[in-house]
DNA sequence: TCAGTATTTAAGGACTTGCTTAAATAAATT
DNA sequence: AATTTATTTAAGCAAGTCCTTAAATACTGA
């Protein structure tokens, strides 16, 4: 027989209902941001298409084929990243003849930038 | 009986070899660089871990109940969020009694910061 | 020392991811 | 019209994710 139920929660006096209270309100307000954000952080957070996001930036324009030779993989495996990419609508496509090429959505320019930027940050000991 | 087989990879005649060469040694210069930054990223691209990291950042320090009241989740699912990112460095540790405070590790501020920065990136048409 | 509290760990299961290979679609070439 | 090429779609599968509940661990205080 139980002497005592193992508890699943915290139930400690010395919360700070305060503190909990306002930070249930922020992340309320701002729950769409998140949700947006995180979304485009997992696309981001894939290697391969971490890469696909810096070629595209960096040479404009590619082809399913371009990125399956550069990449070294095969073009089915290349053109599920994509479709992902162009579902967000974080790329864009072209068409030119049985050619397709991807680029980068205009809209989406700036956050792709900036997190291709991350990689410039030194992991310093910086506060601020 | 096939006449042709499919193809799974290109064999296109008008390739640029110097483009897939280049981008394949610039990748291949990187790779560690890719493989680092894809691993922050898919930590932060999930929800929880987005909110919890923001919750960290803007309140110094929380401990896993906190963290749980805050967010409505049942205190093992935050708890192995939590190792998620100390596995990655990203949060450390301070015991306190029974209490475990959880912040963001100093190495890893600014890339974090960067990231909720992210947040305030109004999607528009800039071009740069 | 025993019961309470905070946290972690473990086992399980539903769901998702990221590849593979085969096939479908669509445009160009002959 | 038939073949070649570029791309997408579909099905299948091994591995990973993220929760759940139960149990273990560790510190506290009567």
């Amino acid at each position: 027989m139980l002497k005592y139920k193992y508890m699943n929660t915290c139930i400690r006096v010395f919360a700070d209902s305060d503190q909990i209270n306002r930070c249930r309100e922020d992340l309320k307000s701002k729950e769409e941001d998140f949700l947006e954000l995180a979304d485009v952080l997992n696309l981001a957070g894939n290697a391969v298409r971490l890469k696909i996001l810096y070629l595209l930036k960096q040479e404009n324009e590619l082809c399913p084929c371009d990125i399956s030779d550069i990449l070294c993989m095969t073009v089915p495996a290349v053109s599920q990243h994509l479709k992902k990419l162009k579902d967000a609508r974080i790329v864009t496509t072209k068409k030119s003849g049985q050619t397709i090429f991807y680029s980068v959505e205009a809209q989406s320019q700036r956050i792709i930038s900036s997190v291709l930027d991350l990689f410039n940050l030194p992991n310093s000991n910086t506060t601020f």
